[in-house]
RNA sequence: CUGCCCGUAGCUCAACUGGAUAGAGCAACGGCCUUCUAAGCCGUAGGUUACAGGUUCGAUUCCUGUCGGGCAGGCCA
């Protein structure tokens, strides 16, 4: 519909020879209803090269468009907009497309069928998944449900650092707690971490567990000083934890990598090599440097340490070749703002490269922190002493739906406040119930209504006129433009915002209008109505991976 | 000190990326269940969009500066 009326302006600019951009046309949908269901600022942006006042330019336009049996009436209005008003013949159109699509309505193929990674989580495997790490999990799987609506070939992927520092802090605190020495200890790492599921790995590793994690089995063999194996068992514990509570949350993975797997093969050597061979290195202070302010950074940043080890950033170059040859069209990365910093040395060193990357590869997608009060009171977030709120303890207490609705309706980079008390005590008075209980209204009506969704047909709908119902067919009839935007803007909270508004609308006719009513034309148009508004939302929670239950 | 993000109703947040009268939910007040689910609806009240300039037909949105909050700035990850 966009694309007729688009054509509709070109065809008409070109008729008086004004020579206009594509970008220049912009369609928007009006959010007053009296403003019809589609506007364009067309006469507006034209004044100033045509010099003429704006509503002289989109009278001339309304005039050469003429009348259009998709349209009722095209009106010119405030200070030079063009408003279509959909006829009902055009109403049918657009209704018919959401029954002939069922499921698929909403989706589109801009993508074209290009292969996308998104990378989301990859939280180290030293603790239990925190509420943070859930915004980045709700965030990046609604990110990899909207891109493959949008007609992507999208893989999911998440990358474990099991290869520093922090790992061998992990281990060391895990035979800590073996050896009974407590986080208050002055034996205790420094650096170790003290949180209670520290306890629970060493119990574990006593009692000879064997765990099974992406395939592969950990053994463990109770000997408290084989520093290696309790390295490993207990990163496939802590692996294993996550990825039961991502499950939980409703989000999976296509494909794991392991930080370590780059060190094998000499694979982070020969990048360097590669880098250096490129002129993109210098040498001081016994260490190497990669000059990244060729590429941007305000200072150069070491690659090598003077003890012949890498700094974290080169095995994510590495890692992000590897993506580059894996045949990614786009690679987006979904981390928290506190890592804004590597975007500037991972970029660099793979134009370091010299492979024909582009410079803006990867994209990234960063949320802003969030908050937790407990209490009318900030609970900190802190893995080393052991206090935070874990996901698992969201899941459990709010629920799997409302968790991720709330973590994913605000816009990625503001930051938010999840205050537990209210989500508790108040699950009820969660937004997302509100979404669901439209889609349950309707399917009681349809039910008692003995209407299966499978045999609406639209037919005449002119007898749908109140207010309330034209605001709905107006709505639901916007639903492709907010996937598109979605995934242009990588925010899923448009679909959050919409949802609610499109919810709030059918509430209001819902108290104001009959539907199982003598009247069997109006009765008709009615049911047709709201099954195509449950469609709708249907599809619109599912692009969140949130449930759409038909009875509440 | 430098870079990035944010600042909108008492609180938590939107505003279709520059559009028309800045909107929701909590909290406050007043109404609506004999009738398809009241987890709902209707109404009242609440605003100098942090502040000061600039750009233009038009600014919450873009630019500059100031103030305030957050995060980064390591041969830690």
């Amino acid at each position: 519909m966009k694309k007729l009326i688009s054509d509709l302006i070109k065809k008409t600019c070109e008729n008086f020879d004004v020579i206009i951009d594509n970008q220049d046309i912009e369609i928007d949908r009006p959010k007053a209803l009296d403003h019809g269901d589609f506007s364009t600022n067309i006469a507006l942006k034209l004044s100033k090269q045509l010099r003429q006042k704006p509503r002289e330019i989109a009278d001339q336009f309304v005039k050469f468009i003429g009348s259009h049996s998709l349209f009722s009436q095209l009106e010119i209005a405030g200070p030079g907009f063009i408003n279509f008003f959909l006829s009902s013949e055009g109403r049918v159109a657009q209704l018919n497309e959401i029954f002939s699509k069922r499921e698929c309505y909403g989706h589109n193929d801009s993508g074209g069928q290009q292969s996308l990674q998104i990378e989301f989580v990859s939280a180290n495997p030293t603790g239990p998944l925190h509420i943070g790490h859930g915004r980045g999990a709700a965030i990046g799987d609604c990110l990899a449900r909207i891109f493959s609506a949008n007609g992507w070939r999208v893989t999911k992927e998440f990358y474990y650092n099991d290869a520093g520092a922090q790992i061998n802090n992990l281990a060391l605190s895990v035979q800590a707690r073996l050896k009974n020495i407590s986080p208050n200890d002055a034996d205790f790492p420094e650096d170790g971490y003290r949180g209670d599921y520290i306890v629970d790995i060493a119990e574990s590793y006593t009692q000879k567990h064997s765990i099974t994690v992406d395939g592969k089995i950990y053994k463990a063999s109770g000997d408290i000083d084989d520093l290696k194996n309790i390295k490993e068992f207990s990163i496939a514990f802590l692996r294993n934890e996550q990825n039961q509570d991502l499950a939980n949350f409703r989000t999976t993975f296509d494909v794991f990598t392991l930080e370590s797997s780059f060190y094998e093969n000499d694979q982070i050597k020969s990048v360097v090599q590669n880098i250096k061979n490129n002129n993109y290195t210098f040498e001081k202070d016994n260490a190497l440097w990669l000059k990244t302010t060729e590429f941007g950074d305000d200072k150069d940043r070491v690659m090598q340490k003077s003890d012949g080890s890498y700094t974290y950033f080169v095995p994510d170059v590495v890692y992000h070749k590897n993506k580059w040859e894996r045949g990614f069209i786009r690679v987006i990365n979904e981390q928290g703002a506190d890592h804004h910093s590597t975007i500037t040395r991972v970029r660099a060193g793979l134009q370091a490269l010299n492979i024909g990357i582009p410079k803006d590869w990867p994209e990234y997608v960063l949320h802003q922190m969030v908050t937790v009060t407990k209490n009318n009171e900030e609970v900190k977030i802190s893995k080393r002493a052991g206090s935070y709120v874990t996901l698992s303890d969201l899941i459990s207490e709010v629920g799997c739906d409302a968790t991720r609705y709330f973590l994913i309706s605000r816009k990625a980079d503001s930051q938010l406040v999840f205050d537990i008390d209210l989500a508790k005590s108040n699950s009820n008075e969660n937004p997302v119930y509100y979404i669901q209980y439209a889609h349950a209204r309707i399917c009681a009506v349809l039910s008692q209504a003995k209407q299966s969704a499978q045999n609406i047909s639209v037919q005449d709908i002119e007898r749908l006129t109140t207010k309330n119902e034209l605001q709905l067919i107006k709505k639901i009839i916007e639903f492709p433009d907010i996937v598109l935007l979605a995934a242009t803007e990588k925010s899923p909270h448009y679909l959050a915002t919409y949802l609610k508004d499109l919810a709030s609308d059918f509430h209001s006719y819902y108290n104001e209008s009959k539907f199982l009513i003598d009247d069997a034309n109006l009765k008709k148009s009615r049911i047709t109505l709201i099954t195509a508004i449950a469609i709708v939302i249907q599809n619109g929670l599912s692009l969140l991976g949130i449930s759409a239950p038909e009875k509440m």
